[in-house]
DNA sequence: TAAACTCAATAGAGCGCATCTATCGAATTG
DNA sequence: CAATTCGATAGATGCGCTCTATTGAGTTTA
C-alpha cells in the first residue's frame, strides 16, 4: 500500500478551503477526477472518511477536521523549507566558518576585512585561530570550512591553494649593531640570541629552519605564547627574532623600541594557502575568499 | 519540476540519522541506489547541496541541518495523522451529536442508556433537545449527525429509519370520571378539556390530529412548554392531554394526582425514526444505534 | 604492493500509479 | 422538461521511482 504524500494533503486543504472539488482542483492545478481519486485514495489509507460528499455540499468530518489542521502545518513546513533552501542556494552567501594561524590572523584581516565586505557582502565569516595541526583536525571533521595557514601541509581529503608567499623580516631591539643595514644576510645573525615562540606555533619551526646553519643560539627558558609578547622582549633587548611580512607592517612593525629589517636576497618567505575539505559543499565561495585574500595580503 | 516528497525527507533523515547511505536505505526499506538517486533530486529541486559526501564520512551541510529539522517536524506530524486516523477508523467509536424531540428525549434515554454503554462502548453521544424542524435544519448544516423524531419528515438529502411505534396514552386527574375505565375510547373524551403543547412541538399536532372530530375543546390561553408542566396542569384538575407511552411510564405515570390510561384499539401512535444525512459518513454507528434503540424502547 | 573490502555513484530495465480527457449520473434550477 | 452543476467513473498514457548489477574511489589487510 502506497503512504502518506505531500501532494494529497495539499488536495484535502484545497477541499477544506474551498469546500468544492472542483475550485480545490483548480487550486491544485489538477484535474478535478484526478483530485477525486487522490482523495479516495487517501481516505481509503487511512482508513477514514475525511470528506462528506452531498450534492452541492461538500464538508469535513470531525477525521477530516483534525487530518487538515495537521496537514496545513506539514504544507507549512514543507514551504519553510523551500524558502529556507532558496536562501541557502546563494552560494557566495551564509555562514563560513574560517580558522586562521595565530600568526596570521590579527595582521592579514585587517588587510583585507574591506575588500572581503565589499566583494562578498552575503558571506558571514565567523572565524578562529588555531595552530596547525588543531586546525587540520577541525577542518576534517566539519567543525570549521576553512583554513589559512603555512603550505605545505598533508592530510587526507583535504585540499589546498596557494594565497601569497610571505618573506620573514628580522626584528631587532633599537640600537642594535644592524640596525644601520638596509637588509641583512642569514649570516649576519651569526652569535645573536633568538627569540621564538612556544611548541606548536609553525612559524618556530619556520623560523628555526631558516636559521639552521648560522650560528645563532635560541634563548633558554624562554617561549613566546604570541607575536606580541616576543616583540616586546625583542623591544626589551632580549634578542631578535624573525617576524612575517605582515606582522611587521603597521602598528606592530612601527612600536618604538624595535627595528624590522628585510633580508637580502635569496629572501627566506613562507607559503600561506587555503585549505578546505575536497568533499565541501562551498567550495564556490571558498574559492572566491581565496581569491580577494590573495588578491589583497601582499 | 517534481515537488517535494516525504519519502525524500524520510530518506534524508535517515541519513542525517545514520551518516550512512547503505544503512539509511536499510532503514527505510529501499536499495542505497535508489535512496542516493533520491537525495540527490531532492537537492537538484531544492537548489541546495544537503549532504557533504567524503569518502568513509557522511555528513550535513548547514543547509541539510535546517532541512532536517523541518522534516523531522512534518514527520511527525505526518505519522501524527496515520495515528489520528487510526483512532478514528473504528466505525463504532467516536463522538455522534445526537438530537431527540423534548418528549422523548427524558424518557426514552433512561430504557437505552445502560443497553447502549454495553453494546457501543466507544461510542460518546454529545445530547441535544429540538423541536423538529429545528432539528432537521441542524442536521442538513452538519451540526448533528442523527435526530430522533416523529416520522414521517421530508427533507432533501436526509435518510430515516423507523424506530418504534409509541402509543398515545390519556392522563387524567385522578378521581376522573373516566378513571375507572380500563381503556378509553376517543368519543368518550367528548366535552373534556384538552391541554397541549405550546406550538412547535409535534406532539401538540399530533394530539390535535387524533382529537378532531371528538367534542373536545382546548383550554384556551394556556400551552405548556414541557410535558412536565402539562403534567402538573393535569394533576391540578384544569383537564387532560394525551402522552405518549414512554412519557406515561415510571416516574413520571406514577406521579400523585395523575391517572394514565390506554386507548381502546384502535389505539392512536406515533412513529419515531431516526434521520440523518445521507451523505454522513457514520451511517454504520447509526445504524448500530438504531438498532439498539429499536429494541430497547418498547 | 597487491588484494580484499567498503561505500556511494552510475547504468539500464521494469512497472506502478498519478494524471489526463471523455463521459456518466445524480441533483438542482429556470 | 431542458439546461446546468458537480462529483464519480472509465480507460489510456507516460513519468519517475524502484530494482539489480556494476563501477570506481578510497581504505584496510595480508
Amino acid at each position: 500500500m502506497a503512504d502518506l504524500k505531500l501532494k494529497d494533503l495539499r488536495y484535502l486543504v484545497a477541499v477544506a478551503d474551498t469546500r468544492h472539488f472542483g475550485r480545490a482542483a483548480e487550486r491544485t492545478f489538477v484535474s478535478q477526477p484526478t483530485l477525486s481519486a487522490q482523495l479516495k485514495k487517501l481516505e481509503e489509507y487511512l482508513g477514514v472518511q475525511l470528506i462528506e460528499r452531498a450534492p452541492k455540499r461538500v464538508s469535513l468530518t470531525a477525521a477530516g477536521e483534525e487530518v487538515v489542521e495537521r496537514a496545513r502545518r506539514i504544507l507549512e513546513a514543507s514551504d519553510e523549507i523551500v524558502e529556507l533552501a532558496k536562501g541557502h542556494s546563494d552560494p557566495l552567501a551564509g555562514r563560513l566558518k574560517l580558522a586562521l594561524l595565530p600568526t596570521i590572523g590579527p595582521y592579514l584581516l585587517p588587510h583585507v576585512a574591506v575588500k572581503l565586505r565589499k566583494q562578498l557582502p552575503r558571506l558571514e565569516l565567523m572565524l578562529y585561530e588555531y595552530q596547525t595541526d588543531v586546525m587540520l583536525e577541525k577542518l576534517h571533521s566539519g567543525e570549521i570550512d576553512v583554513g589559512i595557514l603555512a603550505l605545505p601541509v598533508s592530510m587526507d581529503g583535504l585540499d589546498s591553494c596557494e594565497l601569497y608567499k610571505e618573506p620573514f623580516m628580522v626584528a631587532m631591539p633599537s640600537g642594535h649593531r644592524l640596525e644601520k643595514r638596509a637588509s641583512i644576510k642569514i649570516e649576519d645573525l651569526n652569535d645573536e640570541t633568538l627569540l621564538l615562540l612556544e611548541d606548536g606555533h609553525c612559524l618556530r619551526d619556520q623560523a628555526l629552519e631558516i636559521c639552521s646553519g648560522a650560528g645563532l643560539h635560541e634563548k633558554q627558558d624562554f617561549r613566546a605564547t604570541s607575536l606580541e609578547t616576543l616583540r616586546q622582549m625583542v623591544a626589551s633587548g632580549v634578542g631578535i627574532t624573525l617576524l612575517p611580512e605582515l606582522a611587521g607592517r603597521g602598528a606592530y612593525g612601527n612600536a618604538r623600541g624595535v627595528v624590522i629589517r628585510p633580508f637580502a636576497k635569496p629572501v627566506p618567505t613562507r607559503t600561506i594557502g587555503a585549505v578546505w575539505r575536497k568533499s565541501t559543499a562551498r567550495r564556490s565561495v571558498i574559492m572566491a575568499l581565496a581569491k580577494q585574500i590573495s588578491g589583497s595580503a601582499l
